[in-house]
DNA sequence: CAATCTATATTTAGGTC
DNA sequence: GGACCTAAATATAGATT
């Protein structure tokens, strides 16, 4: 939210979702603690980092929060119902619940997950593309490189070739050629022909 | 926290306080989303306004964070591992074996939307880094080639210099070399340098 | 790694409708 | 009560150390 302006998504490196973690855990855990000190609230708080650390928070504490949360849902059950049957309705209720907060227009990054999908599929798309581009760039680099090659070294045999009809040349003539420094180091290396 | 600066103490007027109440909620939640986005967190939040009215907020379901909160602190608690540890480790064991299912793009119908998306987010970051590497082995071996193509070409400088020192020699000498044939030889084939 | 620095992004107090 | 406005306060991403 400063600096740069950052998607609301995972955080792909892991060491700056770890910093962020601290940092917006912190944040967060502060509004919490001015919530409750301003209007009065009470306030449960859980988070499990990704590596499943716990961290709470809670203005009386924890158990009487939840307790104080059970009882307020079991207020909307029927008596009778079985402990399946319970989380059976509070994972409804809570869906209903998320629906209703997204059909007021809160909690739209989970509204939006469908049009999330199409954006990420549209920017997996360009991704691709962009990725097919950069890769026949790359590979049209390399095979020039590759062409070059061959054309210095084809220039090069040429020069070898003439060098030692040259350097025959001098054997055979009646002044010697002081150029031999030239192959002195080049021994060890073959040289072959390569006829496509 | 605009417009003046507010000190945090409970606001007296109920009117007013009714008012942040509802705007720093709101604001408390789209954090905890905002975290549980960014970070991948786990997290359950309570709020009771000072009118008893329930607000929650959860990443997964209420129960479940609420669960792995007790177990959490059963833990810290007690050394004896319960028959419950023991389910709780068997079900953690199948949930990483599922996992792996799923990356392997199997038992999928069974999986919700959000979970669905995590699960392409989780593998878009793994083709992410495949291609990552897979990118600097090609620039590897894209600068090799440019390192073995300037070798080649110091290569060639040293043998024309050579040639034309023989040229000249061959220039001031009386009998005139025909080696002009080295140049029209077969330009279509290749020679390629191979170092044992 | 954790603390600190800062330029921006976001939140929000106090209004108005 | 809620939606919207706006100036100011806060939070925080990215960098630095």
């Amino acid at each position: 939210m400063t600096r740069k302006k950052i998607e609301i998504k995972k955080i792909d490196n892991i060491s700056s979702r770890q910093v962020t973690f601290s940092k917006r855990r912190k944040g967060l855990f502060k509004k919490a603690q001015e919530l409750n000190t301003l209007c009065d609230a009470e306030i449960a708080l859980i988070v499990f980092s990704n590596t499943n650390r716990l961290f709470q928070y809670a203005t009386s504490s924890m158990q009487r929060v939840i307790e104080k949360h059970n009882q307020h849902s079991e207020i909307n059950r029927s008596v009778e119902s079985s402990d399946d049957d319970y989380d059976m309705l509070c994972k409804k209720e809570e869906q209903k619940a998320l629906e209703l907060r997204h059909l007021n227009g809160e909690d739209l990054q989970g509204l939006t997950l469908k049009e999330l999908q199409k954006l990420e599929e549209q920017l997996q798309r360009g991704l691709t593309n962009a990725i097919k581009v950069k890769d026949e760039k790359m590979k049209l680099g390399i095979s020039n490189l590759k062409r070059k090659g061959v054309k210095l070294m084809e220039e090069n045999n040429k020069l070898k070739q003439m060098s030692s009809s040259l350097m025959n040349r001098k054997i055979h003539s009646p002044e010697p050629i002081g150029a031999s420094c030239i192959f002195s180091g080049d021994s060890s290396r073959t040289w072959y022909r390569h006829i496509p």
